[in-house]
RNA sequence: GCCGGUGUAGCUCAGCUGGCUAGAGCAGCUGAUUUGUAAUCAGCAGGUCGUGGGUUCGAGUCCCUCCACUGGCUCCA
């Protein structure tokens, strides 16, 4: 007997000689039927055949990643199957499960797939599913590997650069694949399937290469759970700053403006007005001056910056201006106006840091693809500022600012985010500027101050801005897409390029390093992931409306006008419905528009002086009435709580 | 920019394979009602069917151009 550790941590015994499915088929039935791989001595089992000889067997669950992994990988050469029966014509390339199922790039040639073609492939690949085809690896010289796919120059890129010896594809049915592996054990446990979307994808990401179609999808072992999923997206729909943007009117896109520039109507200017405030005090508090720029610079500037060779004259937005031998640009960032702002006067390293914040606003003709709601515009207000620093108070600074943002996440209820580094691209580095030299020092200040506060972080090569390593702040919105919000940036370069000095103690001039830094990143990217977060929902201290006063009937006019003043007197930000309309219509409509409170008042009320209580999501049995004084206070009581002042 | 999809009233949508003056609910306006915790009733008004062209006796419906939005790719200072 053997003993096997089973993917709930008990141990189960068993003879050896027994095969995965055996195991599988032993245990209790509630984990059988989550079983879908196993693997056994460090590499998995493509068959149940494989004999147990010790306990080193570890079975696949849906629950696990790598599980669900080898779960949809496996639904991928299905379809691919099930496409290339109906397309013998395309040819496929690469099929790899991703965190929410799985996608197969294939070149159709002359042929389209497009979302009629949907239904026929889904049914196929259930029929073939259903036949329980085992999927089986087998090792292929590279010379037959290379003969059997002649014909499709994708596969024969991938195999030359492959080692002989290493090269397997995978069968089942009588479909096979270049594959390395993982994968179920056979088809027969997917019981749903569904094709989402189809999309454009450049051949290995390369713009310049051939675009295939991708073609996504999603499997489950059961009908039920494909169910719950699609229904899961159509919930995340509905919290789409977008959808929400439109209900609660927070801002609104005129083709008649131009693209991917947002109009700010009053109560979303009110909330993001209400966001700059909540910053510049903290702001204000850690040591930073307010400065304000113009919105244009001449084209000198950028090309000083180094940012017009690098993005090139079609990222900038020009200004025709009358006299002759001048060129204005629409500023696409504000640090080259900060670097002139310290070039002003002469420093002395007494005088550092210096720390330049405003609320910029910019401008970057993004391609008509990439703009999406409010995440990516061609005009946008960047929280920035630049510290200027002797490189002595570099880490320390840095430090600082993750603090900052820290305060800025905590505050607005933002806990699963995770902390970037970016770093240069490994083999591409004629993408940047500066001295390696310069760059590793950056590099260390980042890695080390995220080490130092302790952050969630991941390492992005490639990710890195032109002149420097980001600290990214990510957080992903409704539908688990991940956005840049806070970012942090050590810079180099820029102060050497605009001759940026100070006079150190031993009377010479030095080189300051520059910290760039927004810890919304823009005000429209972050008030949307914000909008998506907490379904319009948002903190009591940041609602442009904090209670609304709805009246029993128009008789108490008056009495609501005055509650409401009273309210104010409080700062509490109130607005009156006194509509000819019955309470559960006002209570109906308030309830859409997400007030955190609503406070009816009626004879009653307004004979006691009181107001009667409704929170927003609730039903009307825990309500109470109170004195006015006495809501007030309850209301700034909840904003002191959720609202922690930044302490430096 | 590229590959798909979508575009009908302020909003959400119906309008089948081309065939009467293009419909509904909500919102709006007018009147009645003066309301006690998630939609009071009645009436009225509102649309060059994204744009420009084409096919046809006839186009919201079919074809093409452009525009915008959208799912991705690429890009993201």
């Amino acid at each position: 007997m053997i003993q096997i550790t089973l993917p709930d941590g008990s141990i189960k015994e068993m003879a050896k000689g027994s095969t995965p499915m055996d195991v599988a088929m032993s245990i209790s039935e509630g984990l059988a039927r989550n079983v879908i791989s196993a693997s056994f001595n460090d590499t998995t089992v493509e068959t149940t055949t494989e004999l147990i000889t010790d306990g080193s067997l570890v079975l696949y669950t849906w629950n696990n990643d790598e599980g669900k992994k080898a779960f949809w990988h496996s639904t991928s050469h299905v379809m691919a199957q099930a496409i290339e029966e109906k397309f013998p014509n395309a040819k496929l390339t690469l099929g790899p499960a991703i965190d929410n199922g799985f996608y197969y790039d294939v070149d159709f040639g002359d042929e389209k797939f497009t979302d009629a073609d949907f239904k026929g492939i889904e049914d196929r690949v259930l029929e073939i599913s259903r036949e329980k085809h085992e999927f089986k690896m087998r090792p292929v010289s590279k010379a037959e590997a290379l003969s059997i796919y002649k014909d499709n120059e994708y596969k024969t890129e991938m195999i030359s650069n492959l080692e002989d010896g290493t090269i397997t594809f995978c069968d089942h049915s009588n479909f096979y694949d270049l594959c390395r592996g993982g994968h179920i054990p056979n088809t027969g446990i997917i019981k749903a399937m569904k094709i989402l979307s189809v999309a454009g994808a450049y051949w290995r990401g390369n713009e310049k290469n051939k675009q295939l179609t991708r073609v996504y999808g999603i499997s489950f072992p059961k009908q039920k759970e494909l169910t719950e999923y699609l229904h899961l997206l159509e919930e995340a729909k509905k919290r789409d700053h977008r959808k929400l943007g439109k209900e609660l009117d927070l801002f609104h896109f005129s083709q008649r403006v131009g693209q991917g520039l947002p109009l700010w109507l009053p109560k979303g200017a009110a909330l993001r007005d209400r966001l700059e405030q909540f910053l510049k005090k903290a702001q204000k508090k850690a040591g930073y001056e307010q400065v304000i720029t113009p919105h244009i610079g001449q084209k000198e500037l950028y090309v000083t910056s180094g940012h017009y060779a690098k993005y090139g004259a079609d990222s900038f937005q020009p200004i025709n201006t009358p006299a002759e031998g001048e060129e204005f640009l629409l500023k696409p960032m504000n640090c080259p106006h900060h670097c002139e702002i310290f070039n002003a006067r002469p420093w002395s390293y007494k005088d550092l840091p210096k720390r330049y914040a405003e609320f910029g606003t910019v401008y970057r003709y993004e391609q008509s693809g990439e703009l999406h709601g409010l995440t990516r515009v061609r005009g946008f207000t960047q929280d920035d500022a630049h510290i200027f620093c002797t490189p002595d108070q570099l880490d320390e600074e840095f430090k600082k600012v993750i603090d900052l943002v820290l305060y800025v996440f905590g505050s607005l209820g933002f806990e699963n985010f995770t902390a970037q580094i970016s770093l240069r691209d490994k083999e591409n580095r004629d993408k940047y500027i500066g001295s390696d030299e310069n760059w590793e020092k950056a590099e260390n200040a980042i890695i080390n101050a995220a080490k130092d506060k302790n952050l969630n972080t991941t390492v992005e090569y490639g990710e890195a801005a032109f002149y420097g390593p980001k600290l990214d702040f990510m957080v992903k919105d409704a539908l688990g897409r991940s956005w840049q919000l806070g970012t942090i940036q050590v810079d180099y370069n820029l102060p050497e390029r605009f001759d940026l000095t100070y006079k150190g103690s031993d009377n010479e001039l030095h080189r300051p390093v520059m910290i760039h830094r927004a810890p919304f990143g823009s005000m429209e990217r972050f008030i949307a992931i914000l909008i998506e977060h907490t379904g319009g929902n948002f903190p009591l201290w940041l609602m442009p409306e904090q209670a609304i006063i709805l009246s029993l009937s128009e008789k108490y006019e008056n009495y609501a006008k005055k509650v409401s003043e009273l309210l104010e007197n409080h700062e509490i930000r109130t607005l009156v419905d006194n509509r000819n309309e019955t309470i559960g219509k006002k209570i109906r409509d308030a309830e859409g528009q997400k007030y955190p409170f609503m406070l009816i008042i009626g004879e009653e009320e307004e004979k006691n002086g009181t107001v009667s209580v409704r929170r927003h999501g609730q039903d009307g049995k825990g309500n109470i009435t109170v004195s006015i004084d006495d809501f007030a206070s309850l209301v700034n009581e909840e904003v002191q709580k959720t609202l922690k002042t930044f302490e430096v």
